[in-house]
DNA sequence: GACGCCGACTAAAGCGCTTTAGCATCGACA
DNA sequence: TGTCGATGCTAAAGCGCTTTAGTCGGCGTC
């Protein structure tokens, strides 16, 4: 407790301290921005008086004056009870806090109905200036997203995309190849009949892993069903049982989300059939979730934490000023093999 | 686009509004906080006038006048990246975020290392108005944090604690009673060797939990024994091993959280021990992890999105100064029984 | 008819900081 | 010797809103 301040009570402000090192406010102000025009000597005395008194600057004057207001927003338009079951999200949302506190600016968190809630709230946030910059998750096809904030001169990041220049800079990690390998392992084992448990279709995302599981197939001779779904663990299990259904039971099943597949091998418990005895599954997503599982979920992994702190990162620049690239790569996402892949039964292999 | 503003390429402020209704800006403020001495004529005019130019309150203006800064900061000391794994936070924060966002409220997230840094953020926080209050977890024995945010003059809201009035309000569950719930599900079912997989001892939770399950087990004839974890899988999975390490192995083992409880019917089914047959398995915090696993596992269910409206809640009526109970009740988690609990196995039951 | 009061409204100050314009002072240079 | 240009600093305005201290006209009261 070494705070003191000249009138007790409130709390130090620039007069304060422009009083105690014997300066006018306008030097106090230009030696804690690090402005020229201050002598070295006395931005010391200045600085010595701001630690001595405690100061620190008020976020509200400071944003009132047209500066920064050192937050960067995250809106998500998904129904809010389901974000504590995606591991994907809170992991994102850990990396970005870890990126962004390191330079003291605070991620500031909602969650709407839709995305013309979504939109509502950039208006409101850009008219009260209450972010330096956004984060846009699940891009659609045609997502009128970009051009608004362009429009409402809020600076913004995407996650995903398609790879090629936007309105705004993107974070781009390729699904397309990280699918691909995902085929290749499946074809290597010998499966011919695949089932894949798709999202949804209108996110680009989603739409790019169809048509690489699609294009992938093709060439290696794969017979793909997808199952659209809106990611619910509901709609997996129904699409699981959809697949299993088929006069062409496909011997290998993959998830597009985590908690897609765990619905899934559920569903193929449930229907006496062993994994990967009698079916194979990966998931794209990789998580806790999934290597706990039983068997441990073959599946596409990337570190999502580390993805956050990209994010992060390129909006810190973007909202700074700097030179942003249009499209900033993400690792892809790596094959790892665990034990619910396996050779296609019966098969050659 | 009906945004129109007086200097174009300027945001309308509440000056560019009073000139549009004839009026002064003072009138404007207090028509738009509905104070009296504005004529109902006058108020309808000012606000036709607001919604012609599309005004918003520029936020860093009205916390400069010292009023609120419409935020709630949560700041939580845990390695970043466990965060993602914690169903539990992801759906705590939902429920923040829910309630906190009908009232346009935002909330700001901070993750850092410990709670000395946690201690720095709310001065930071305090000293910079940029939280009207904050929520906080993890409550510890001795814990410093209530003493030291009462001091700085930062409202806060505990969520836990042991149920008794502390310096800040408290959002309390009655674990004590819900452990007690579980201990006599498993000692209905016959079990006398009761193996505990427990949390961080230091905070007041699990030390309550620990000490219900042992008067419980003392007083239904349980032998209760509890390995301290840090809520790590890894911690679980080892402890789990060293219950069943013992020379009385128990037939039971209760988790305290539901990552856990998933590690540790991992390692039974690698002891190739049947979960109920061999061992009943229960988990304290219930979640979508728990009803995906195999079997689905007997769990103590509580809402925690709606425990985190709640905390929501009441920290908003601190910040508004409105009265608040210094603890409040949330519903006492409640016992769901799944597949994972049965007799004990050899047992007279 | 003077007085006080009330309702409706305004002028102006102030919140804490940044920024623009400007003022000394001093050395360099022609 | 006078001018120019740095250098180091200050005065003052301004950001958008709230709030305090009025002002002003009209009405009721004695």
């Amino acid at each position: 407790m070494t705070q003191a301040s000249e009138r007790p009570g409130r709390r130090p402000t620039i007069a304060d301290i422009a009083a105690r090192a014997g300066v006018s406010p306008t030097a106090v102000s230009f030696a804690l921005n690090d402005r020229p025009g201050i002598s070295e000597q006395t931005r010391a005395r200045i600085l010595a008086a701001v630690a001595e008194l405690g100061w620190r600057p008020n976020v509200a004057a400071r944003a009132l004056g047209g500066r920064r207001a050192d937050t960067v927003g995250l809106v998500v338009a998904r129904p809010a009870r389901t974000l504590g079951v995606e591991p994907f999200f809170a992991q994102l949302v850990s990396g970005l806090q870890a990126r962004l506190s390191t330079d003291l600016v605070a991620l500031q968190l909602l969650v709407v109905e839709d995305m013309s809630a979504e939109l509502d709230v950039y208006r409101r946030w850009a008219a009260e200036r209450r972010t330096d910059g956004v984060v846009v998750l699940d891009l659609e096809q045609d997502d009128p997203r970009p051009e608004e904030l362009v429009r409402m001169g809020l600076p913004a990041v995407l996650v995903g995309g398609d790879g090629t220049p936007g309105p705004v800079p993107a974070v781009f990690a390729d699904d397309h190849a990280a699918m691909t390998a995902l085929a290749e392992h499946l074809a290597a084992l010998g499966h011919v009949q695949v089932g894949h448990v798709g999202g949804i279709p209108a996110y680009v995302h989603s739409a790019r892993r169809v048509a690489a599981l699609h294009d992938a197939g093709s060439r290696l001779g794969l017979h793909v069903t997808t199952v659209p779904t809106d990611f619910s663990q509901d709609e997996a299990a129904a699409a699981t049982r959809a697949l299993l259904a088929r006069d062409e039971r496909p011997t290998a099943i993959v998830y597009d989300s985590d908690v897609a597949a765990l619905a899934g091998v559920t569903v193929l418990a449930e229907a006496g059939l062993s994994v990967p005895g009698d079916v194979s599954v990966a998931s794209f997503d990789d998580s806790e979730l999934v290597r706990l599982a039983h068997p441990p979920l073959t599946a596409m992994t990337r570190d999502t934490f580390e993805l956050g702190e990209l994010v992060a990162a390129t909006t810190l620049s973007l909202v700074r000023g700097e030179r942003v690239p249009d499209v900033v790569g993400a690792p892809t996402p790596e094959l790892t093999v665990r034990g619910s892949t396996g050779p296609v039964p019966g098969g050659a292999a």
